[in-house]
DNA sequence: TGTACATCAGTGAACGCGCGTTCACTGATGTAC
DNA sequence: TGTACATCAGTGAACGCGCGTTCACTGATGTAC
């Protein structure tokens, strides 16, 4: 790797902890570059302005949260071949890597710069908003293949099903941080599971004594 | 009223648009008092300061939102005596009044300040946590009298169901600001509504041309 | 292999502005006797 | 009713610090001939 390039990488880590620690507008360049170990003039050689570094705080997390996604979901549909319980599967292993994750969770700069959007030029709310878009349709084209092979029992619109668990995820990390609970993005990955299964999965479900249904 | 407590509730109001929109770290106190008409000492006869301006914010929002709450439920518990039923007009009503909200819906400043916790000090931070509480218990009580009376159909944790009502609140209020949707919220707040019907709601449904389950 | 030049990855000093906070003061309203 | 005093709801000026940004410069590495 180059050495720009490390050091690059570097400063957006230090921004990424603070960014969602104190949010953007009260991150100080002066703090990033201090725990860097570089000069200011050298912050600003990687990033042409304040707006650069969201930019960039976004495009990574972009790239990483698409590893992590076609992570679990690639390992899921190793698993199984019937889309329900791939998505099951997927979430389940989600809340898994979520929960092994040193800080509790990496905690979401999509949702912390989308708090702050009128400090944003152009760019950096286009990126926000591809962003959230990105997760929803792929959960969505999941949920297309599910409702195929299993009629939802009850009449929903996928789009919102899709974004519902965005929203999970979303208001897991806001709620991990305002009570201080790490377990609860985890938690809710699972209630997502929950009501995946409620909507699709044919009973009996694996509880004794309950009498089924066809379906 | 009082002339200074008209001049504290509008500030409130300035700064809560505000802080919604730009963060409260990057919320300065020149603009809240250039648009309230007063001069900076004016703001910090008010507030001791600006932590003391975060704590007034969360404390109406606590009180605003307790109308709110009570409001829609109460008028649900006058519309059914049944707790299943209640819950599910009280959300459908909610997620109505919501849409009534001019910009779409207040947003959240819990929610906003959670994004910024290193800035506060401990009361801050308290009332965040406190406000946050609030709200899934008030969920939990009313699931509580419902699981009485409708064994749900999953094995679930009612408190991991009370904070899954919040999540989809705030998770709501995130995409809706992300996406440039308003209407994420009230649509999640339906979602939510959807997963009560589904956890407890004996089978069928309205549908027709389902076969009842015994329960 | 040596030299010339270009690019990379920064340094160091300075800029002006806006920030949160303090302090001494004040005019209007309310209260006690 | 008049006077004295207290509280309310601010004003106006000044403070020093830290912020984002710019600019001229530099030493190390890479590339062409």
């Amino acid at each position: 790797m180059r050495k720009g390039t490390a050091t690059r990488q570097r400063i957006l880590d230090i921004a990424e902890t603070a960014v969602l620690a104190k949010g953007f507008g009260a991150t100080s360049i002066d703090e990033l570059i201090c725990e860097a170990g570089i000069t200011k003039s050298g912050f600003f050689y990687h990033f042409k302005d304040k707006n650069d570094l969201a930019l960039g705080l976004l495009e990574r997390h972009e790239q990483q949260s698409e590893i992590l996604l076609s992570g679990v979901f690639g390992r899921a549909r190793e698993l199984s071949d019937d889309p329900l319980q791939v998505f099951l599967l997927g979430l389940t292993l989600l809340a898994e890597r979520l929960t092994e994750m040193p800080a509790g969770h990496p905690g979401c700069i999509v949702a912390s710069l989308s708090y702050q959007d009128r400090l944003f030029d152009r760019n950096v709310r286009a990126a926000v908003n591809s962003n959230m878009a990105g997760w929803s349709s792929h959960f969505r084209a999941m949920l297309g293949e599910i409702a195929q092979a299993y009629p939802p029992r009850l009449p929903v619109n996928l789009d919102h099903v899709a974004r519902m668990v965005c929203c999970l995820i979303d208001g897991g990390i806001v709620m991990s941080k305002g009570l201080g609970m790490p377990d609860v993005l985890p938690e809710q990955l699972l209630m997502a599971r929950n009501h995946i299964r409620l909507l699709f999965q044919p009973w009996p479900t694996r509880r004794p004594g309950q009498r089924p249904v066809a379906e």
